[in-house]
DNA sequence: TTGGCATGTTGAAACGTTTTACCTGTTATA
DNA sequence: TATAACAGGTAAAACGTTTCAACATGCCAA
């Protein structure tokens, strides 16, 4: 591999002056010079060392990124197009995507090792969880990281995040002007941030359309089919005349169940019971009916976050602080057919 | 951050030492002080920079993995366990998973930029196509990588594949024993090197046992639901009496089609008609009935690629030629309820 | 004439490691 | 006793950049 050396001697000029050019140091060297060291570079077919411009400058240009090993039975709804734009849009700021694993560690002791070593210049979080002890990690430690999802109120970091509260709220709107009236929502327990947030929506829809919230409205469950399967089986036990027309579910996975169970009870989804999920899981297009769901603006959040990183990358590197930001982006209504109007 | 001169500084000794111990030189430094120096490294909270050391060994500990940016209609039923299981084995191999995208640009200049600049050792390739001019590329130039797929037979080179032959064959064996004989196949077409093996399944299963292969139990086509939907409508439309009672298809996407269309007809999936599909996309399970399909074995590819490529670094380092490995790995048959005996 | 300034250019230090070559004792061998 | 072998240790070079400080040169103002 040749090296600037190589440059510098086919150029006849110095390596200090090939590196000015390479850098666009534009008032360092003429036009004349400029123009050597350029032809010089494309006959050898020179390209810089990364690793090397990397010690020089004390960074790494990559930004860590935790995989979560998804198990089989839950749909990871996120990753795909999520982890595809994040790759893109760090490549465009200069910068590229290292993922790694927890490997059996604690977690907390995986990024700190990753920083120290300087492996990485600062993490993409996701995942994370309420109190979360990674983000709290690396808020001691001033590690510039920004986050995909919220943990603790009260800590002060760079956070983007889908407004679960807006999204099922519009998922409502849509099911108010259909003419529902009698809606239940099937959600997550207590303990999940989005699990709340979205109830939220719920329940701030209902009450803004001075509807009442009865008893056994509300299921709590975990992220499963199952859950989706109790919840409306906890629905359908009402008596008929409160019993819920359509169902609003916290993720496409619950909402699967809520179908399923629907479909055995003889329903006949879109026309007895409407249903919406969230998330817009790949193959939820392909459901009979196809499934009305929640889309989160992924491409969007990777690319407020590489904007942030970026941010507050250029920030640490001139010594400044910044206040931090944070951002809530809307989901998209995806309309399909699992919606109609209520019987009646 | 502390460096190894601090370390150095701390034990007393001299920087050379300090390096020794770190890697394990056992033969170099004596009992005492070693433990000087392990004493030192923990008082101050030093870790080697990982810049510095591959710099000074020229390399990188990076092995470079392109996202492809899958379609929202289609599923990506591969990346998420694949890229989870490939960035845990890199870890073990002391490696880490850098992933980009091809920006716009032509893949091969990526691929070359990438390797040129130092910023990867290797790389692992998925997506393969016949004649992948990516893999000409690598090949030429002496690039170190392996594959998950093949590409062109006559090339030599590292990969690892699911058997999409053997596979097939799998599930049509198990559709055998069920007792079912008109058999028909879904499929892409024939620029596909993977639906040409798992075609090929079909075939060799169907030929062994002596079955006709009735004009139209073939069909061919795209990755789609609808190629599912059009299959299944070829397939009704034969004679009654060599009409189909079971449908494999190249896909689960496809097989969805196929479902979806036959219950559309009024067959009852599982009874009246038998499908299998291909990959066990998330949710398939949660299809009713749920989907019997064929699940690679995605863990294991991973961890083969990365043996591979660990012995092809291995060798490149110490000067060795080796002949190129490769290997079949077969799916597995995941039985749910969308096969049962044919009727009559 | 001198000094000062702008413009180009360069030598060399620095980034934090690994590794080669060499040094200094001590012990074993002839 | 001389010397070879060895164990334990170190100084310094090297990896390929960036950038600081210094140095020429020419030009203009004082």
């Amino acid at each position: 591999m040749p090296t600037i050396k190589d440059v510098a001697r086919e150029a006849g000029v110095s390596i200090a002056t090939v590196s000015y050019v390479l850098n666009n140091k534009v008032d360092a060297v003429s036009e004349d010079t400029r123009q050597l060291v350029w032809e010089a570079v494309h006959r050898i077919g020179y390209t810089p060392n990364v690793t090397a411009r990397n010690l020089r400058s004390s960074q790494s240009r990559l930004i860590g990124y935790a995989w979560h090993d998804t198990p089989h039975e839950q749909v990871n709804p996120v990753l795909d197009q999520f982890m595809y734009s994040l790759a893109h849009f760090a490549e465009t700021a200069g910068y590229h995507i290292l993922t790694f694993t927890y490997a059996q560690q604690d977690p907390v002791h995986v990024y700190d090792d990753l920083m120290r070593s300087g492996r990485v210049d600062a993490f993409v979080m996701s995942g994370t969880v309420m109190d979360d002890p990674r983000i709290q990690y690396l808020m001691e430690r001033t590690t510039p990281f920004v986050s995909f999802g919220r943990s603790n109120p009260d800590w002060q970091f760079d956070w983007v995040d889908t407004d679960g509260t807006a999204g099922i709220r519009r998922a409502m709107d849509y099911l108010f002007t259909l003419g529902h009236r009698r809606i239940a929502f099937a959600g997550w327990d207590d303990a999940s941030l989005a699990g709340k947030h979205r109830l939220q929506g719920y329940t701030d829809a209902m009450e803004t359309t001075h509807l009442p919230i009865h008893d056994g409205y509300i299921y709590h469950g975990t992220q499963s089919e199952q859950a989706g399967i109790d919840a409306m089986t906890q629905f359908q036990s009402l008596p008929a005349s409160i019993r819920p027309t359509a169902v609003v579910c916290v993720s496409d996975l619950v909402a699967i169940g809520v179908k399923n169970e629907a479909e055995r009870l003889g329903l006949d989804v879109g026309k007895d019971v409407s249903i919406i999920g969230f998330d817009d899981a790949p193959m939820l297009q392909y459901l009979r009916p196809p499934m009305t769901t929640l889309r989160q603006p992924l491409r969007e959040i990777a690319r407020t976050l590489i904007e942030m990183l970026e941010a507050k990358l250029g920030d640490s590197a001139s010594g400044g602080k910044r206040v931090p930001r944070t951002r809530l982006l809307t989901p998209e209504l995806i309309v399909r057919e699992s919606c109609g109007r209520p019987r009646g």
